[in-house]
DNA sequence: AGAAATTCTTGATGTTGATCAAGTCGTTTT
DNA sequence: AAAACGACTTGATCAACATCAAGAATTTCT
């Protein structure tokens, strides 16, 4: 409100070395010395706010962007108007490695909340991972396992029932809350219904179905995007499929 | 037969600079002198016979491998005996690049038909694109390229009709020979109705039938594994979805 | 605060593609 | 050549999930 400075969070410094997710993120792995290399080449701009675009398809592609707080959704704009949810991405995750192969973004990105982001200009991070092997061997990983995981999505997508696919999503969250130090069974989910079922394939009324019946089964609780999940080991059991789930299920 | 040596193909020199598939293969891009040095590292071992595993999930990786003729399927074994399909691959495509993650291959890959590939230590060709940033550079697209490829397929198994999966299928199939100067309408398929299936998330029989009708309709003649598309415009028309097939069919 | 617009839920109905079952064709084995 | 096997096709039936429709709960707008 006032012009005065007081307390100006703009001053405060930030570097990869003091982030709680460098664990997770590009300097795993890296020796302080390079983790200080690599934070010289970082920018750190504005938070986005919910519904702002990070990045459209067809963007000239300049960095690579790290998810330091908050969270966002990729999805590629398809032919007809409807779209493709990608991802949904969380603090520490990497996005734009799709856009390396033609210098210019094949997907959109967008915050689906507050959302701080670090910037890696690519062209800088060709060349510092050029005369840092970590650096670069930290890269081939890296989009080595954004196909690892995309290939495991196709698995989802190409067997699996609308049971196991929501289970599987949900138990994603879980793991990922609790590599971040959050709880592992009670989380919010900044994303709607109508983003679960485009992502997971799903109409939007078999997603809330399938809460419902998850939720009258007593694997969780659910309350619009906040999600309890009080049953881990038998969502786990539904995300194998074949009706394992019964087998484990205590029988009265 | 006989163990005289008259002309042995094994003698004879392959090398990047005198393969027809430079262009679509790792060389890409590089100058000559570039060419020569990964010519270097790379093996080329003996064919393998229809059946064969070029590795399994599970097994320590080492190589990448670029296929040089004969075709490949690579699949992931999944947890109940099953197994899902993850692609089919070409002279000049690259496999294995999911196995980077953590020196392990997490899917696995056999020979569809006898099939020559050329085998890259990663180890080696990783230090060779530390000292060469046209190979580094490529290295980044490919992996890339890679990922777009498997969100494509995401879209594919997430929003498209059984009809439209198919269609896909054979136009990418079309485009990839015609890429590598065969017919784009005239070829033979090396994998099975069930591991079309498989890949594209249908069951045999759905298959089995799409190819029935699309014959019925004049897209395409089908027998057993040969395929001529005849009206590929049509079959984009499909691709596209919204029954837009119907708008650019000419009204009699 | 009240109205309008979304988002979510729930029910009824419909359609696509899976599953089950049988038969044909082609290939391999003996 | 006959038999056995596997791949493919075709038909009949079924089930899972989509679609359509309406109402409830929330959020946003003015």
């Amino acid at each position: 409100m006032t012009s005065r400075k007081v307390v100006s969070f703009e001053n405060i410094k930030v570097a990869c070395k003091n982030c709680s997710l460098a664990t997770l993120c590009l300097p795993m792995g890296l020796t302080p010395d390079d983790v200080e290399r690599l934070d010289c080449i970082i920018k750190r701009g504005r938070p986005y706010h919910r519904g702002d675009h990070l990045y459209r398809g067809g963007d000239k592609f300049h960095s690579l962007r790290v998810i330091t707080s908050g969270s966002v959704k990729t999805y590629s704009p398809n032919e007809d108007g409807g779209e493709q949810v990608l991802g949904f991405h969380l603090p520490g995750e990497l996005i734009g490695l799709d856009a390396i192969q033609d210098d210019c973004h094949t997907c959109s990105a967008i915050a689906l909340e507050t959302t701080a982001v670090c910037e890696i200009p690519f062209s800088q991070l060709e060349s510092l991972s050029a005369i840092m092997p970590s650096l670069q061997h930290q890269m081939y990983r890296l989009l080595s396992r954004e196909i690892g995981q995309d290939t495991e999505m196709l698995t989802l997508l190409g067997k699996k029932s609308a049971e196991e696919r929501l289970a599987t999503f949900l138990l994603s969250f879980s793991e990922r809350f609790k590599q971040r130090g959050f709880s592992a069974s009670d989380f919010f989910l900044s994303m709607s219904r109508h983003e679960i079922g485009n992502y997971l394939g799903l109409a939007v009324e078999t997603v809330s179905r399938l809460f419902t019946r998850f939720q009258d089964e007593n694997l969780l609780r659910v309350e619009r995007k906040h999600v309890q999940l009080l049953d881990i080991p038998r969502l786990y059991d539904i995300v194998q499929g074949c009706d394992s789930a019964k087998s484990s299920q205590s029988r009265v």
